[in-house]
DNA sequence: TTGACATATTTCGATTTCGAAATAACTATC
DNA sequence: GATAGTTATTTCGAAATCGAAATATGTCAA
């Protein structure tokens, strides 16, 4: 999201359009009135910004809505008709696409697998396959592609910086390959961030002004949104908590080496240690099957990872203040059985209250569809 | 600082109003063209506002500035006269206040000090005793009161909410106390957050968009500014992290309680650590000299509380990505003695690089100053 | 001294936005 | 059905802001 100097008339135009489009998308049809109300302009204004929108097809009255006094106000959405954006997410396994329409309805979905020791260049063939394969055949316009990234990103340049988990992953020029490609804007974000969006636009984020994701899946990373607004840091680098520091001994020298909370409890540790507990081959499929079947020797596994957590969302609390934490990832589908000990290893730790913990109900596609809604809430109509 | 809802036109012209002056005082003085870029407006625009507050007598034109080329600007400043604006900063043990004029310019400080055992109300009336102090022989109108509060705050309804330091402290309404008293507005905020808010504007912090301020006297708080805003929480509770867990033996039963960083590191455990150190009573004046003196057995009561703050700070850096981190309270004035240790830890925790860490340079009085800042910052003139 | 440049500021008609009042469209009640 | 009440939307003159051109005020070099 690129700190944009706004200048021109027109430049404050289009950006005023753009937030119409952007409110209209997330309540999902509000009224000329409404819609002066939350963009804080007078409902004449609003006025003549929708009669534009509307003769240039870009948003469509829709019913109107029923009211128990007064004249029933029109709703205006955007015109499903009015193009398609992309969104992939994807990290050291998988990337996922979605589709969505111009009134931010999912179109399409796709997966592909990355293998283990693909290289650079092969993935990001794989994402130009997986968007190709994603829009084909539909005739509406492509205005935009966002992408979830792992690791740090800079997002003004639409690089991609580097990520541990992808062997050779370092000042990736993702943008402007895909915008070669695909010849429309590329908005890059960091996943986890991403899915952060998502969550604050369609999901247990919607309305709050603080609130922390913590994502777990090959790495561990927290997108924090304080004051109703994404944290990137100086070098887009924030909510690298799979970096911090736990109790514990460490890998190699003990003086100098720390455990890191990745080390200790990302998706693959908890692999790890299920398999040692289990004493057979065990992928997620099966630690969900054995965590729903309430298999004994899992339990434990699960709460040794939940403490982990638990100490790092009561550090989050205290530094943040957030109102809720919401969990996202593999973890998240576990159900109570992952967010009850969780909820107990903050509980001990934090006697005077502690933020809500909930589960993400967006599911795996979350994600793509915040890249998606990232890109779509980015596009401006031409002036 | 309110969430203002910028309604009506006058009250868009008041705030642009404020917006000029901040500007003003921030750079020390600027042209109407250099007003009109930082703002966003037309030269033409800018010119309209310039006009009216010179009317007025908030501004007042200052000398020409040289110019290699072209036709030298006119540099507009606040006019010292338009009014005077009172900064307080307390906690445990001490009030701090500051007087500084219409341009921000420091006219007075006063220090008066808080004795163990006083009542809070007794508090609140030495609080009033010293704001009398600062503004009396002085004629310029007060026009604001600025707090810097210990513990948390509600700053929309001006109520202290509580501080462990302070017996019976708790849902003070301190703002309207005062506001009753000396009749002018009255904002809260949490002292470390005014701190920071000093660094922002006239410190360590000029400029910068991502830092953090580590603050430490009897408690232990950080002052976080992300996107240059100051991060406040659902709660006015951001940055309570002398309440993070460290490693270590815990006081009481081993298995529920747990060491913060304020028990390991604050400055009375610090003192304390010296006086059993150097086994002598030890204030912190004792401890500056036989920091300076380079004192043996002094260095490794500092290296290992440098070494818990290596750790907070480690932590800040991954969940923040500051472009800088500010120490402030008394531990910056050991200068070197305690930043070379401090640093050499965050440097052993993070080797892949880590922020630049420095010493506020704004003394004992930042807090306060920021707090008066805050109060000249809100303010709008009449319309 | 004069003219070429360069930058600051003002002028002024055009555009945008506002604000208050008028009008529209519905429900409930007589 | 009329009518009152209520909220949505439009109308229209006033205020704010813009943008481009004109004007002001300095430096520098011939």
């Amino acid at each position: 999201m690129a700190r944009s100097a706004i200048r021109t008339k027109h430049q404050i135009v289009a950006r005023v359009e753009a937030e119409l489009l952007r409110h209209l998308r997330l309540r999902d049809g509000l009224s000329r009135v409404e819609l002066a109300r939350e963009l804080q302009l007078a409902p004449s204004t609003a006025g003549i910004y929708v009669d534009r929108l509307l003769r240039d097809r870009f948003i469509v009255e829709s019913h109107k809505a029923g009211r128990e006094q007064g004249r029933p106000p029109t709703l205006l959405v955007p015109n499903p008709d009015g193009g398609r954006f992309v969104g992939v997410d994807f990290e050291a396994r998988s990337i996922l696409a979605t589709v969505v329409d111009f009134s931010q309805q999912v179109v399409k979905q796709v997966r592909r697998a990355i293998r283990e020791g693909d290289s650079v260049e092969r993935i990001l063939v794989r994402i130009e396959e997986t968007i190709r394969t994603a829009i084909e055949g539909d005739q509406r316009p492509l205005l935009g592609i966002g992408v979830g990234v792992p690791g740090t990103i800079d997002p003004v340049e639409g690089i991609a910086r580097g990520y541990d988990f992808i062997p050779g992953w370092k000042d990736v020029p993702l943008a402007r390959r895909l915008s070669d490609e695909f010849k429309v804007p590329v908005y890059l974000e960091n996943n986890i961030r991403s899915m952060a969006m998502a969550e604050l636009w369609f999901g247990q984020g919607l309305g709050l002004r603080n609130f922390v994701c913590l994502g777990v899946r090959t790495g561990i990373g927290a997108g924090i949104v304080a004051d109703g607004r994404l944290l990137r840091g100086e070098h887009g680098c924030a909510g690298e908590i799979g970096k911090w520091h736990v109790p514990g001994t460490s890998r190699g020298d003990a003086s100098t080496v720390f455990r890191t909370l990745e080390d200790a409890a990302s998706l693959p540790a908890i692999l790890a240690a299920a398999e040692s507990a289990m004493k057979t081959e065990m992928d997620f499929a099966a630690l969900r099957e054995a965590a729903a079947a309430g298999e004994r020797k899992i339990l434990p596994v699960l709460e040794r990872a939940a403490d982990f957590y638990g100490g790092a969302i009561h550090q989050l609390q205290l530094i943040f203040d957030p109102h809720r934490v919401i969990l996202v990832g593999p973890l998240a589908e576990l159900g109570s059985a992952f967010l009850d000990p969780l909820q107990e290893a903050v509980r001990r730790r934090s006697p005077g209250g502690h933020p809500e913990i909930v589960n993400s109900t967006l599911g795996q596609f979350s994600g793509a569809f915040g890249a998606a809604a990232l890109a779509l809430h980015q596009w401006q109509p031409a002036r």
